[in-house]
DNA sequence: ACCGTCGCCATTTTT
DNA sequence: TGGCGACGGT
């Protein structure tokens, strides 16, 4: 094994292969090539490839890590298991299925599906709808199953007073049963059937424990408890398990991440070697410098220094603009610029924001001045209501018993079967606990006219007359017979309308991405295929290159990398969001969210603010965010904004027409009267932040009026220096050091 | 059964 | 602002 591709840290994690180890990857300092070469070492040194496992939480990063493993070890890459935690679950519970009392064929249910159920359950229990949404169900239940809860612990909690903790464990139950009726796993049971299979069958776990010699887990700061279980459990035998992360690049905690699994490794695993990777190979000095001045706010991290031996370029900039559509305007203008010094050819660029809501006026600019962008994670495509609908038909057909597919595919297209009957046949089979479809039988009961009842039956007969082909057929032959004999495509064919033209056009992207499934997967069949696209997402196709803008919030932009970067409305309110700014813990998190977005970056990163903005129809003034000053700017310090953009500029509006403009682009006159002003401002050289004052985060204080107190966070500096003490009575208050006299206990 | 309108509501991130 | 559910008219 060649190692020469490696630093001494990288080559370190690669050979300690005998217990366990832990590795703080900084971001952008070649984790995966440290991982892919440890694969390989421990091919060569004899360990089986079957007897690894790799889990990561994405499948572009499975992917990755695969195809470089074989790059690296050749053929025997293929049989080194490499999967995120939610395939890997899946199947390992096909596969032990029929030893742990467990359908193999189960649906895997997504989060519109539990939506869906959910809703069904509010129903059912007469539950408020306006008093509770389905959402805050969803995330609670699915809450409670990152952490390894059933229902029960929600009643624990409910005699222990907790009001809502009854209601959440009656909604709980009764959405589980309604898996069980469906033969459906939600994402969060992948996990926790899975660890609960492993604790009550202890030959199974035996097997796997030894079938599994070595171990490696990707992005460890992201695990939930269940997955922290998966893992401890499979490595509990031969403790070789490798785990990799970045505590500054925990960002998933709201959706059950444990940052301590991180933090407490070396608890769990005493003796466990632990690694640095602190050499960046992505971003400029200029770049990380600002980066680790952000972070460095933050108490509870393992500290790490990010260096770099590349070459000083590329600049940091802020941006400030008078709203947010100002903020498109001016982010868009500096992609034009670029484009123009680059021979006319749009370069890399990406826009990162806190909330989705923020892309659409950066689409609508980039539209009209005709900038190519990507926009990732907004409206996927398999969450388009005419995939939704052809996929239901799918998964009917898989499995007749899925109330929420039937649901939604029994009157479309129009077969004249009504809400009414809709509502007698589900109240029937919940009296019968039958599902919707082995309800249909008995819809003359249900009194449900007689046109219903036939347009019931003449339903079931078609998707009966495909469930007859379904385990012989391919999965796009099925679809196919879908798409024209239930008439759906028809319907939207007579619809004729702009959107039905839309519609249909995705409905024939779906047969080639079916196409492409077929070439590229062994298995060929439906069942296959749904299992598949159920763990996928958008995020796993993100190209980076080839001259667009991409569009994403930050947090899909983790693990991507980009030449050029504009984070944009970096507003207090907006980003840090609202409600985090007295909460040091959300607050620690929504600074590690921006620490993952400069650190994106390659060459330059833009930090974008706007002084006002139309926030949910209101008007809202906003001061700049406090990550533009923690990175190392002050407004005091300003300077010109694209000060070399704006010579640009004029000459540009001066000038003759672009060719890589669109034509319309000129007929809107107004669209290019566009000057930045002068107060737009920008200082481009990054300082060192130094803090001499003795006032730190944490320190206790004691205030001649208020009494003793303790800083809980602070803001500025020098003179501007201000702290929030909380106060033993409870109160806290906003001060500035300067005035205030605290002294230090 | 279907469609349009009204008004209310929340506004973070989703493997 | 816009997405969504409730409601009422056809």
């Amino acid at each position: 094994m060649n190692f020469d591709k490696l630093n001494a840290a990288q080559k370190e994690a690669a050979l300690s292969i005998d217990g366990p180890l832990i590795i703080f990857a900084g971001a952008g300092t070649g984790k995966t090539r440290a991982l892919t070469y440890r694969i390989a070492n421990l091919i060569e040194k004899g360990i089986h490839p079957s007897a690894i496992l790799g889990v990561t939480f994405t499948n572009k990063a499975a992917n990755e890590m695969k195809s470089r493993v074989i790059e690296l070890a050749g053929e025997y890459g293929q049989s080194v298991w490499i999967s995120t935690f939610h395939s890997f679950c899946a199947a390992f519970l096909r596969i032990e299925a029929k030893n742990i009392a467990l359908t193999p064929d189960f649906l895997i249910y997504d989060y519109a599906d539990q939506i869906n159920l959910i809703k069904d359950c509010i129903r059912e229990l007469d539950i408020d709808e306006k008093k509770f949404k389905p959402a805050y169900f969803a995330d609670k239940i699915s809450r409670a199953k990152d952490a390894l809860q059933e229902p029960e612990s929600f009643e624990e909690r409910s005699r222990r007073g907790d009001f809502n903790a009854a209601i959440l464990a009656k909604i709980y139950r009764l959405y589980q049963s309604k898996l069980k009726l469906a033969d459906a796993l939600d994402f969060g049971d992948l996990i926790m059937q899975t660890v609960q299979a492993l604790l009550a069958f202890p030959s199974i776990l035996e097997k796997y424990q030894n079938k599994f010699e070595h171990i490696l887990v990707d992005e460890y700061q992201d695990t939930n408890h269940a997955q922290y279980m998966l893992t401890k459990l499979l490595a509990a035998k031969h403790k070789r398990i490798c785990v990799v992360g970045d505590d500054d690049q925990s960002i998933y905690s709201w959706r059950g991440a444990d940052i301590s699994n991180i933090l407490d490794f070396e608890k769990d695993y005493p003796g466990a070697k632990r690694i640095k990777l602190e050499q960046n190979y992505r971003s400029t000095p200029k770049i990380l410098n600002a980066a680790a001045n952000v972070i460095k706010n933050n108490n509870s991290r393992i500290t790490k220094r990010l260096w770099t031996q590349n070459d000083e370029n590329g600049t940091v900039e802020t941006l400030k603009a008078n709203d947010e559509i100002d903020e498109a305007l001016k982010v868009a203008m500096h992609i034009l610029h670029a484009a123009q010094n680059n021979g006319n050819s749009f370069l890399d660029f990406a826009v990162f924001y806190r909330t989705n809501a923020q892309s659409r006026v950066f689409e609508d600019t980039f539209r009209r001045f005709g900038i190519p962008y990507t926009i990732v994670g907004a409206l996927r495509f398999y969450d388009r209501a005419e995939i939704k609908t052809i996929m239901a038909y799918l998964k009917l057909i898989y499995n007749p018993n899925d109330n929420i597919s039937f649901k939604r595919i029994i009157n479309s297209p129009r077969r004249g079967i009504g809400k009414t009957s809709l509502q007698n046949l589900e109240t029937l089979s919940i009296k019968k606990n039958l599902s919707m479809w082995d309800a249909i039988p008995f819809a003359k009961e249900a009194g449900i006219t007689k046109s219903s009842v036939i347009a019931l039956e003449s339903f079931a007969q078609f998707i009966k007359s495909i469930i007859d082909i379904k385990d012989k057929a391919d999965v796009l032959t099925i679809c196919k017979r879908v798409i024209s004999e239930s008439g759906y495509l028809r319907e939207l064919e007579v619809e004729n309308t702009i959107e039905s033209k839309e519609r249909i056009e995705n409905i024939k992207e779906l047969i080639t991405a079916i196409g492409d499934f077929l070439k590229r997967s062994p298995d060929k069949t439906l069942a296959g295929y749904l299992t598949q696209i159920a763990l996928v997402n958008d995020v796993d196709e993100v190209q980076t290159d080839g001259g667009k803008a991409t569009l994403m919030t930050l947090h899909l932009a983790k693990g991507l990398e980009f030449d050029n970067v504009f984070i944009c409305g970096l507003e207090e309110g907006l980003f840090p969001i609202r409600d985090s700014s007295f909460n040091s813990k959300e607050l620690e998190e929504e600074r590690r969210l921006a620490y993952v977005g400069m650190t994106r970056a390659r060459k330059n990163l833009y930090l974008c603010w706007a002084t006002q903005r139309t926030l949910f129809g209101k008007r809202q003034y906003n001061s700049q965010s406090r990550f533009i000053s923690e990175a190392g700017f002050k407004d005091e310090f300003a300077v010109r904004f694209f000060e070399d953009s704006l010579r640009q500029t004029k000459q540009f509006n001066n000038g003759s027409p672009k060719h890589f403009l669109k034509p319309n682009f000129y007929k809107k006159k107004t669209s290019i009267d566009y000057l930045p002003s002068d107060d737009e401002i920008i200082k481009d050289t990054v300082y060192e932040i130094v803090d001499n004052s003795p006032y730190k985060i944490g320190a206790f204080v004691k205030h001649s009026i208020f009494g003793k107190g303790k800083i809980i966070e602070k803001s500025g500096s020098g003179d501007e220096l201000k702290l929030v003490v909380l106060f033993e009575t409870g109160q806290w208050k906003k001060l500035l050091a300067k005035v205030a006299k605290l002294e230090m206990l």
